[in-house]
DNA sequence: GTCTATACTTGGATAGAC
DNA sequence: GTCTATCCAAGTATAGAC
């Protein structure tokens, strides 16, 4: 099958059918989840034809994973400015409540948690969807390296831990409050682990960096 | 549909064939995937006849549900009596460790999170789903409750919170090592866990209770 | 590049024989 | 309670007209 290239897209209000067509993957995967999306009901959510999706990306599969790197794309570049800043744990965790809630709503992570639990049933998935978390392991490791750098914390830390945990943590979360159709116990949650960090905070002494305080 | 009671069932080795059949969803739904549970394949691991799941669960969806409040009530049988027992953060984290480990093996974990998944796709799953899971938040809340009782600990740690954080990671943490096929990551995440609370344990004082530290 | 039409497959569910 | 046979809906994918 002859895949067309991605520059050859004809323009329909403003966007290319490519993008119509993974906005539309995004929208029914988040809305119908990896059993509901079907390359009929996603062509019905975009108002296009279904065999567009063949054409365009071979098969549904294909479609879902390069939807699946889109939305890393743009995410990353959203927030990976935001999160350079970052040099405290009490900042981290305000950037990443506010990141959770923003993806919540997109529907970001869903799309994450919705084909994991799709490689299940097409293993071929599983290392496509690896390659797409890998970044975001090393992107959230790089955060919290900057934010226990300088402290007595960076010796007892192990990073790349974390940013897995932290990393799960978000997927779990994600699952649940999807769940039960509130984000109340994730609000709670995250309070909790802020005042933690203010705890922790007072245990510790400041860094030579003079007007940070060390988390 | 007339449904048949829970004691009607004839045996086939040792095992009602009801058994039999929330048995085989279990096994589908760990190596197929929500996507992959079809009747036709749940029937075909067990070796029975698809017509069966219809007849005995009505519905494919309703045996999945079937299936999940069975290993959880299974699981819960298991592990009430290991966790009544710990009342120390480490030993909670060496029993949350070898647990975790034994429902990996198991699938139990898989179980719930493809479920969780699908019930996007069929909404009405939702809040059945969420009943089998809030028995283990409160579970998981005892055993915080009991860890913290009597420590400088007890007034600062929100309980409810940390037991639903730890719902959720377990969730995401089965999702990220069913991903990459390797536990490795898992393994050193526990580790860091368990240094860490002696870390806490050495900031605090021991509790009134003779021979037990408070982590 | 996009549409219609269609071939083929799989899955949910039921009827009725045993 | 279990099996065979079957119906119908939905899905993937392709061919070919436009």
């Amino acid at each position: 099958m002859a895949k067309p290239g991605a520059r050859s897209g004809s323009r329909l209000d403003g966007r290319s059918t490519r993008e119509k067509i993974t906005e539309a993957a995004v929208d029914t995967l988040c809305a119908e989840g990896f059993a509901g999306a079907s390359a009929r009901s996603i062509a019905a959510k975009g108002g296009f034809n279904q065999a567009l999706v063949f054409y365009h990306f071979g098969s549904v599969n294909d479609l879902l994973i390069a939807a699946l790197a889109d939305v890393g794309r743009t995410r990353m570049e959203e927030y990976s400015a935001a999160l350079q800043k970052v040099d405290s744990i009490g900042a981290l965790l305000v950037s990443a409540r506010s990141i959770f809630n923003e993806d919540l709503d997109r529907g970001y992570v869903k799309v994450l948690s919705e084909l994991i639990s799709g490689a299940s049933t097409f293993p071929e998935l599983g290392p496509r969807i690896w390659n797409e978390i890998r970044p975001w392991l090393g992107f959230t490791e790089a955060a919290v390296q900057r934010v226990v750098a300088g402290s007595p914390l960076e010796a007892v830390v192990p990073v790349s831990d974390v940013a897995f945990g932290i990393v799960a943590l978000y997927l779990g979360l994600e699952l649940l409050s999807q769940l039960n159709g509130e984000r109340g116990a994730v609000e709670s949650l995250f309070g909790a682990l802020e005042r933690f960090a203010g705890l922790i905070a007072s245990f510790l002494p400041a860094t030579d960096r003079p007007g940070d305080s060390a988390l």
